[in-house]
DNA sequence: TTCGAATTTCGAACAGTGTTCACTGTACGG
DNA sequence: CCGTACAGTGAACACTGTTCGAAATTCGAA
């Protein structure tokens, strides 16, 4: 860790990087990625270590210069998933469209990503490793705040809500906004853990779901 | 495992057991509660076979006589802890209230569980395991039932369908009992998982939440 | 370019995991 | 009472996350 300035950043304010610095940065986005593909095949306890090491070609000690633990890899990981999802849900809306119809293309967006990628919606949304607590103040909140904007955005809209801080809300709103977010996650959860595989008309049913949430708590 | 029958098997129609097998079904209980003693500590990855030998004072290939495999053991906890919810849930109900009322406290109870053994609501509703599927047909597909019979036998009563297998009921009643169901469900996910801390009138948001549920799903 | 320091990489090791297997000792049934 | 079936065992195997000392490599300055 040197603390030295170097001179061409001060004119270089894109890519303060040496090439050392790159190839680091690359090698964390081929780890990450592996672990992407790890929770992808075997869920959220496959995510492992020395997988890991083989899938770049590295010793299993030496990953600890890229990360401090594996409890650290999982936290980034949850960072780049909520990233991952609220670019899903980002990318659901028309922005030009009513509000009503941005809050519906946002769930779908929602619901998309939970049931293309289950295990992903899952690590990020339960608990489900020992004894880790997402940190206080840590990145993951933030980042699971962007996921819900868009919809906050449209409840915001229609309320008068100024900002989409909904801690800031009124309480009928926030209990509004809440009560939108818990109908259109328990669907999806549902959904995503196969406890609605029995269910031959899945589709309909959430749109059905999804006009009631819009009826309750956009009116 | 001996085929021959047993006389008294003609005669004594409850406890068809010898010593050993009353001491391998104290074993087995044994096992069950220190898995979840396990569970409830640190969280479903952490149910582990070579501590359950030691809490209950057995080498760890003993226990393969008792159980099959770790997987076997997570089946049998998943059917145990659908039992011990259906229990809470089925407690909570008073079974002389209208239905209305009947749902919910049938509701409150289902909160109440899984706030109260968030690690087990976990396990038994979200994949936790890698590769684990329920076994179609198998136990805890009616354990799970068993659950949310309380709320379906309201339902039930309010929409005159006949019987309580939700997926003989028409359309439009299933939908609104998926409905109910997932709106209750993701709050309760959302609480168990510690992503509505910040909510500081968390009871009172659920109270409207239920409210919400009973009017749009028993009316 | 060369030298010294810093940093990256590695292999070996430790303690832990699930599971298998050949081997006991014991308790039961005929 | 004896033979057998079976519960119980410890050692072993292939894994896991993590640590540490030594080797190798890269970097900055002279």
């Amino acid at each position: 860790m040197t603390n030295t300035i170097r001179e061409w950043e001060y004119h270089a304010s894109v890519a303060p990087m040496t090439r050392r610095e790159q190839q680091q940065q690359a090698l964390r986005r081929d780890v990450i990625d592996a672990a992407l593909a790890q929770l992808d095949e075997g869920g959220p306890a496959a995510v492992n270590w020395r997988a890991l090491a083989r899938a770049v070609a590295v010793s299993p000690s030496t990953l600890y210069t890229y990360f401090e633990s594996l409890d650290a890899l999982h936290t980034e990981l949850i960072v780049e998933i909520y990233g991952q999802m609220a670019a899903e849900v980002a990318r659901s809306v028309d922005r030009q469209a009513p509000a009503t119809e941005r809050a519906r293309q946002a769930m779908a967006g929602y619901r998309r990503f939970a049931t293309r990628h289950s295990a992903r919606f899952t690590l990020v949304f339960t608990d489900v490793l020992p004894g880790y607590v997402a940190p206080a103040g840590g990145p993951t909140i933030g980042a699971q705040a962007t996921v819900l904007l868009p919809m906050a955005e449209a409840l915001a809209e229609v309320t008068g809500e100024q900002g989409v801080d909904i801690e800031a809300w009124s309480v009928g709103n926030r209990a509004r906004a809440i009560g939108g977010w818990s109908q259109l996650h328990g669907f999806v959860c549902l959904e995503a853990n196969h406890h609605l595989d029995w269910l031959g008309d899945r589709d309909a049913v959430f749109a059905a779901a999804c006009d009631r949430i819009l009826s309750t708590t956009l009116f």
